[in-house]
DNA sequence: ATATTATGTCAATATAACTTACCAATATAA
DNA sequence: TTATATTGGTAAGTTATATTGACATAATAT
């Protein structure tokens, strides 16, 4: 990009409002699902992290949801009530909890997973390889210097 | 894409993972700034859509923010109150009222704005001509395909 | 023994949104 | 001209997600 310094606030305004909409839109395919299991968003994002980073501690969830564990415990709390969610105690340090999604929490996020996927596959079918591999890129860059999910 | 039809599961929850950092990321960049001035996000993108489309209408703001107009209104009225924003009515249909910034309005959108730019024009002047491009067209795909799902 | 860490919880508050409902002014069509 | 539709405003009450600050408990580390 070095050779395009003509780089404009009109374009780079256009980028910051797709990232909005594109966050937007992922995070709306899923709301038919989460009405139907009274979760909301905050839920989703949990349970989505639940299902890449199988035991994490509260601590680490803490960091990557960058929210207070005041916030994040209501989230738990109705997780367990509707029974998605299991917490097991570190073998050495018994302060420490692991987190995981059990069957249930599997299937349901399965299904609120394949709402959101439904925009993401169809972008990316309709991509080349390179486009898909360059779009991955940025936004790695864009993230970069903060922790990561 | 096509001929990476071997697309996982993992891949796509990290795409929608750092869809949300960006996202998150790029808005709490601004958020010193809007503090000064006990702004919030809301204000933040109606103040962003204003500065792209002056003279914008009450109608239009509401399709593209897709949030109440009782929601809309609270953010005009507070920005109004601190002297951001100025109405217009339509000359022709009077009961159509066209929204502007003001002076003011401008230069603190462009003090909000100054803050994101960073994030973008590093991730951006990081990236050759062709990254961004690519970068550009998938997103384009993902906020494109509202009524599929 | 004391400090620190990991987690939980209470209370109060903020922000950004929602629903339902109703109103006014204006424009357009029958 | 009357009826209907459109554009916008507002009120009351509610929900979802988050905050700050204070305090509690148990376990580990020094």
């Amino acid at each position: 990009m070095r050779e395009l310094l003509y780089l404009k606030d009109e374009q780079i305004k256009e980028f910051i409002e797709k990232l909005f909409l594109s966050y937007r839109d992922t995070f709306s395919d899923s709301k038919s699902v989460l009405d139907k299991y009274s979760l909301g968003i905050a839920h989703n994002k949990v349970l989505h992290i639940l299902s890449t980073y199988e035991g994490i501690t509260i601590g680490e969830l803490l960091n990557k949801l960058k929210i207070t564990k005041q916030s994040l415990n209501r989230i738990l709390r109705d997780l367990i009530k509707i029974d998605l969610i299991v917490f097991k105690k570190d073998q050495k340090d018994t302060r420490v909890k692991h987190v995981y999604l059990n069957e249930k929490g599997k299937k349901i996020f399965e299904e609120i997973f394949s709402k959101q996927k439904k925009r993401i596959y169809n972008a990316l079918l309709n991509s080349s390889a390179k486009e898909v591999i360059d779009f991955n890129n940025v936004l790695k860059k864009l993230i970069k210097s903060n922790e990561r999910i």
